[in-house]
DNA sequence: TCTATTACACTCACTAGTCGGTATACATAT
DNA sequence: ATATGTATACCGACTAGTGAGTGTAATAGA
């Protein structure tokens, strides 16, 4: 448990977030991981069960830092709900265009485990993206949108279909049209509403 | 080329569709397909260069079903443009229900293949996509909308993202939750048209 | 003879996971 | 102080199996 530096295990889950995220969770061995680690597979081993384990860790890694950023560009950017809504579309677009971007961590390991449905792995993603939908909606009845679910819930729609589409076309233009409906649903639940 | 039942290749594509849609591209191997082809590994080889053709052959296998599918939903719906959109979304939740279901293989391929770009089967895939979007947008032009690219667009990220979304939660209802959010997007452009 | 198919052994690299063992630290008992 | 016990953290070498793709020889039909 020493703090200096990283520890072990936390330089295990950074090369399984590089690797998992950059290659592809079915494409990558637990070898290769332990390598990227500078550790042998045996303290790999040590520290995760298993690889299924280890991908549960990965995800379980990206949850709160992917929410916080989230949370960070809606609350830095200026105007309203509609404005700041459009803005994590906005920026998740500029983040599209590097090159090791490579589309939503968590919908693509659900893709890749669409056989295995209990994967523990696959219900951290649920998780995480049930509380970006839960944070949404607190957000929307906060500024007194008469729907906040129903708004929430069409906005994430366009958020992973903004994900799916820019990685299926390598095209972040996708993202502008996504903040750009965004931004409409909402103007529209903001007139209704007052 | 004898027409008489199945022809061998398309033996070995319906295999590679059951499986690489059921399992996933890289959880699927090549003598798994041979097998339940039920053909032997060398005659597969001798249809197919190598298991990224045979992907890339699966993917195309799919593209024009598919299209007519959501074609047919369209044409077989009763009402306005927004109501034959919004039954679109309202099969997909139906078929999404169905335990042999798995999101949009395309989509997945696409996420199991997101550190290939350059994949034929990506390419085919984003060409699927490219041709639903200009088959909506031709529909809402001849509908007489005013942007009718600009709401193709917005259709073409709810579908993707409810397939995305259906998945990761095991919840055909965000196949309603886009379809209705569709149907509002396409009456609120119907008005500005009038 | 050309196309399509089979049988099946084979290569070679890779894969998840394990065996047995070591170094260190920090107790407690003597 | 010294010996012993116990838990943590780590490693090199290994197993048993799977992966894509090939080589070769033989066969059935047009």
């Amino acid at each position: 448990m020493s703090q200096t530096a990283k520890s072990t295990k936390d330089r295990i889950l950074d090369a399984a977030n590089k690797l998992f995220y950059g290659e592809g969770i079915r494409a990558v061995s637990v070898d290769a991981i332990a390598d990227a680690a500078k550790v042998t597979k045996r303290t790999l081993y040590y520290h995760f069960e298993s690889k299924d384990q280890l991908i549960e860790g990965y995800l379980a890694s990206r949850d709160q830092p992917n929410l916080a950023l989230f949370a960070q560009w809606f609350d830095a950017a200026e105007g309203s709900i509609a404005e700041k809504t459009a803005a994590i579309f906005y920026r998740v677009g500029e983040n599209a265009r590097h090159p090791k971007w490579k589309g939503c961590g968590f919908l693509r390991t659900a893709a890749e485990l669409a056989n295995m449905p209990g994967h523990p792995a696959v219900a951290v993603g649920a998780a995480h993206k049930k509380k970006f939908e839960a944070w949404l909606t607190e957000r929307y009845a906060a500024a007194g949108l008469t729907n906040p679910a129903a708004v929430a819930r069409s906005i994430v729609l366009l958020m992973d279909g903004a994900f799916s589409t820019i990685l299926i076309h390598r095209d972040p233009e996708y993202a502008i049209a996504a903040g750009d409906t965004a931004r409409a649903i909402i103007v529209r639940e903001m007139d209704a509403s007052e």
